[in-house]
DNA sequence: TGAAGCACGC
């Protein structure tokens, strides 16, 4: 009998179902009595764990304690598990002095599991120590220790545990890899992804999310595609976490319609997945399709959250659909009762002040419920400098220097406006005080992925190997788009030089770099692929425009915040981002 | 028995 009611456990796949093997159990008096009431209660409480109920979990141990039955070490290492999930420091805590008492602690098993616990819900110290301790350790140790320091974002101690292993398997591969690829560092994720295969480990799907996640951090496409296809020719079912990666990693590197693809073959569809989607399109400028698809995900029956709200508002603004925005989020608290937090109204103060309602935008600012934050007044300067507003620039930065002293953005946007607007000393006043409090610019920086290798360009960067052949090319490049009429925008320019210095400057700026190294480097008619850390300036924009014209090359930038198509001597922003 | 994965804002 006791081994029938295991299996039933054991094999339960739903909570109504468990829930109901719990009572026939509690009825028939085999919970709380006979030798089988530890077991009973061990697996009860490891199946209400896995099937994502871990608060089920802890009466169970609670009854276990009160009936004067001694929990093993299988009892201490499932509640612990549960302890993790929840996270119930007190629970876990009390199990483990109750562990130490009985002298469980030193099991293995249950080791580990206290190192978890202590690793999720307590000090990373507490769970180094019992590492350090330990009587015996095996792989799942290590592992847990990487997870651990990964999780705060501790990547150099993480791996150094990894360097120390004496074995490692597949989990350490892939929470290595978890931790470069959640740290942005994912170069580093995607060579250690390589140097696993050569040493012939086969990756799962966990391993492939986070190396989906480092390909569309770096609008790596040539990897991402390979990943797909390594997934297809294993036969490999995509569940939600393997689609949501890949959509994402599409339409992050400029091919939306693939991610699209993606997402109409998911069989099942969860909140992040329709965010995903939403969020891509509207990168792309494709607002209309974006809110189609955030009626349809209300349709289904899945209730947005409020980074849903965030996704289809971005969306509104990357298509400038003012009216749109209003309607969603005014919808936010009258049908789901969100009530739109700061980034809500940054994305509205973005949506008016973009298409030139400064003053409406201005408004809002004064009528948040809520302290606005740097982003909302970013967002607004970033507007004010597009329709050349200095007057509200500066109110903006009134506020913007208080919230973020130290930003280089701020002034870099000042100086901007200042100059654009005829105003040097003042652009030069703005550009002494950078110098003074000591505030260095963010150095603009572009990758391009050319045969599956990522080279990086830096603004006036002369490390590439090929750097003679490419500034070579773009005095070709740019012979060739003057005659179509590029005239360089020297407005944009903040450093303190003369004219020619200035053109100079702006030939170096790390986009055109890249493309001109693109230009040599691939196919004719090749697609030309590139990422920004910045949003793209008006000259390079300019000329990226004229350079898709004259070579025929359709040329695909991500900046920071959006994508730009350029075709045909235009772009699919409409000059507007 | 245990350990690893996805969306937003800058």
């Amino acid at each position: 009998m006791t081994s029938n009611f295991s299996t039933l456990i054991l094999r339960c796949s739903d909570l109504k179902h468990l829930r109901e093997i719990q009572a026939v159990l509690t009825a028939g008096g085999l919970l709380l009595s006979g030798s089988s009431s530890v077991f009973f209660h061990n697996s009860l409480i490891r199946a209400y764990t896995r099937l994502s109920s871990p608060c089920s979990s802890l009466p169970l141990f609670s009854d276990l304690l009160r009936s004067g039955f001694l929990p093993d070490s299988h009892s201490f290492s499932f509640i612990l598990k549960a302890c993790s999930l929840i996270p119930a420091r007190f629970t876990g805590l009390s199990a483990h002095a109750l562990a130490f008492k009985l002298g469980l602690d030193s099991d293995l098993f249950v080791n580990n599991a206290l190192i978890h616990f202590h690793s999720v819900t307590g000090v990373i110290a507490d769970a180094r120590r019992l590492f350090d301790r330990s009587y015996q350790r095996d792989s799942v140790s290590f592992n847990s220790m990487i997870s651990a320091y990964v999780r705060v974002g501790d990547l150099g101690s993480a791996r150094n545990v990894f360097d120390e292993m004496p074995t490692r398997d597949v989990i350490s591969w892939s929470a290595i890899i978890a931790g470069y690829a959640q740290g942005g560092v994912s170069k580093e994720a995607l060579r250690l992804f390589s140097r696993m295969q050569e040493e012939g480990f086969m990756p799962e799907g966990k391993t492939l999310v986070s190396v989906l996640a480092a390909c569309a951090h770096m609008g790596a496409l040539e990897q991402g595609k390979w990943v797909h296809g390594y997934l297809r020719s294993n036969g490999a079912k995509i569940d939600v976490f393997l689609g949501t990666a890949l959509i994402d990693m599409y339409a992050k590197c400029g091919e939306v319609d693939l991610g699209l693809k993606v997402f109409d073959e998911m069989p099942e569809k969860n909140l992040l997945a329709w965010t995903t989607m939403i969020k891509g399109l509207g990168m792309h400028g494709r607002g209309e399709e974006a809110l189609q698809i955030f009626s349809e995900m209300e349709r289904s029956g899945v209730v947005p959250d409020d980074i849903a709200f965030i996704g289809a508002l971005c969306a509104c603004t990357h298509a400038g659909l003012v009216d749109r925005g209003h309607q969603i989020f005014d919808s936010m608290y009258q049908c789901y009762g969100l009530r739109p937090k700061v980034e809500h109204y940054g994305c509205m103060v973005d949506l008016l002040a973009r298409n030139g309602l400064l003053n409406e935008a201005k408004e809002l600012v004064d009528s948040m419920p809520m302290e606005p934050d740097a982003s909302v007044w970013g967002a607004f300067m970033a507007g004010c400098r597009f329709h050349r507003n200095v007057e509200l620039a500066e109110y903006a930065v009134k506020h913007l220097i208080q919230l973020e002293p130290n930003s280089s953005g701020v002034y870099v946007l000042l100086a901007n406006i200042y100059a654009s607007t005829g105003r040097h000393a003042d652009a030069k006043m703005v550009r002494y005080l950078m110098k003074k409090k000591r505030i260095e610019k963010i150095p603009g920086c572009t990758l391009v992925e050319i045969r599956g290798i990522v080279h990086q360009f830096l603004v006036g960067d002369t490390s590439h190997a090929q750097i003679k052949d490419i500034l070579m090319k773009w005095d070709e490049i740019e012979d060739r788009i003057r005659l179509e009429g590029y005239v360089p925008n020297k407005k944009e320019v903040l450093l303190d030089i003369n004219e020619d210095e200035k053109e100079d400057a702006l030939s170096r700026h790390s986009e055109k770099l890249a493309i001109a190294f693109a230009l040599i480097s691939s196919e004719d008619g090749a697609t030309i692929r590139l990422v920004k850390n910045l949003r793209v300036c008006t000259d390079c924009h300019d000329a990226t425009k004229l350079i898709s014209k004259v070579y025929e090359r359709e040329i695909v930038v991500r900046d920071r915040t959006r994508f730009h198509l350029f075709k045909d001597g235009s772009c699919t922003c409409k000059d507007f981002w």
